[in-house]
DNA sequence: TAAGGCATGTGACAAACATCACTTGATAAT
DNA sequence: ATTATCAAGTGATGTTTGTCACATGCCTTA
């Protein structure tokens, strides 16, 4: 069950089957339809998701009612509003389906019950927060020093899965610029 | 010795005395002038630091040999190329003292034989990471829903210390506008 | 089939910001 | 004491991007 979660973890730490029973307990399956919403800004953000299949968009709504999204989630990736999940505050921002999507959920206690009991699970997580780290300041770094259009000329090289899944609006509130701009850069 | 790094641990796990004797053996002292770097783009980064006193700024150049300051450290900041850090690549970036400076440096191997020897302190840096990352994810957001002059603004109330001791120009090399620009914020 | 909703493109104009050139004042170096 | 050097402010001008308004085409659903 839930072979993808072993692979994708397996890819950092190699497991045992005794080992990924014990992990597999702290899991549940949920099952969400196209805009359906995992976390809704406000509210208490109960789980950590790693997606199974669909989309997800994690999104900031701004003073103006204006929405950005801070970032995309596809297969094999871990998404939630961190800061509330790991403070235990309430949700600054909201999670919600672009796709039907299958995720598996873990509890903040059950996070912590996880690392606790197998150090293996510790280094991993250890090992994707360094990376999103990574990744997030790299972000950083394209925003610091290049452009509106080179900014979506790299996402267009880096992901084309991901443009090809979802609509232009939805890279311009990505991208951080508006809709028309990001439609008069294709030629 | 190094209490402040003592001190600094210990906000997130307690430590015996030999605990923290283990700990110290890993890291060594050193001092900087400013100007001086202690990373230079495209050399290998063997070291990780942790800042005991003093500032430092990391930099990126880019094609129009344009600098972006992507962060600062302070005293009690960790501070490195981390993805050249952690994969073992040439650095991307460099590092560069604002002022004289004392850090505590730590090696890739020194690092991963103090994870693996101690599992408090894999723990103490899986905290570091996961709100290492939420910080940049924050600056993201900030990014997707301010103006240059309100991201000014949340800086001037955010980091009133650091605004203090960096001159404007290198404010406006970190928040991504020009100097002129910043420079008419002020009324 | 008709009607509504949504994604997309485009023109006209305004706002934000960058760039270049020049100046001033403070600090550091000789 | 004099010259460099650097931080910072400011005017003039151009570029990039945002906003508003409207049109088109596609898909869905009653």
């Amino acid at each position: 069950m839930h072979y993808k979660l072993r692979e994708h973890i397996e890819k950092i730490v190699p497991l045992s089957d005794a080992e990924f029973e014990f992990v597999s307990q702290h899991f549940t399956l949920k099952r969400f339809k196209k805009h359906q919403f995992l976390i809704q800004e406000g509210e208490d953000v109960k789980y950590n998701y790693f997606v199974l299949s669909g989309l997800l968009k994690l999104v900031f709504t701004d003073d103006m009612a204006k929405q950005h999204i801070v970032s995309f989630a596809l297969e094999d990736w871990w998404e939630s509003d961190f800061y509330a999940f790991y403070t235990q505050h309430k949700a600054t921002m909201s999670l919600e389906c672009i796709e039907d999507t299958e995720v598996l959920c873990i509890t903040f206690a059950d996070y912590k019950n996880l690392c606790g009991g197998l150090q293996k699970m510790e280094r991993f997580f250890l090992e994707k927060a360094t990376f999103g780290f990574i990744a997030a300041q790299r972000r950083i770094v394209s925003w610091l020093s290049s452009s509106a259009r080179q900014r979506y000329e790299q996402l267009l090289k880096q992901s084309p899965a991901l443009v090809q899944r979802v609509p232009k609006s939805m890279l311009a509130a990505y991208l951080g610029v508006s809709r028309e701009t990001l439609s008069r850069f294709s030629p």
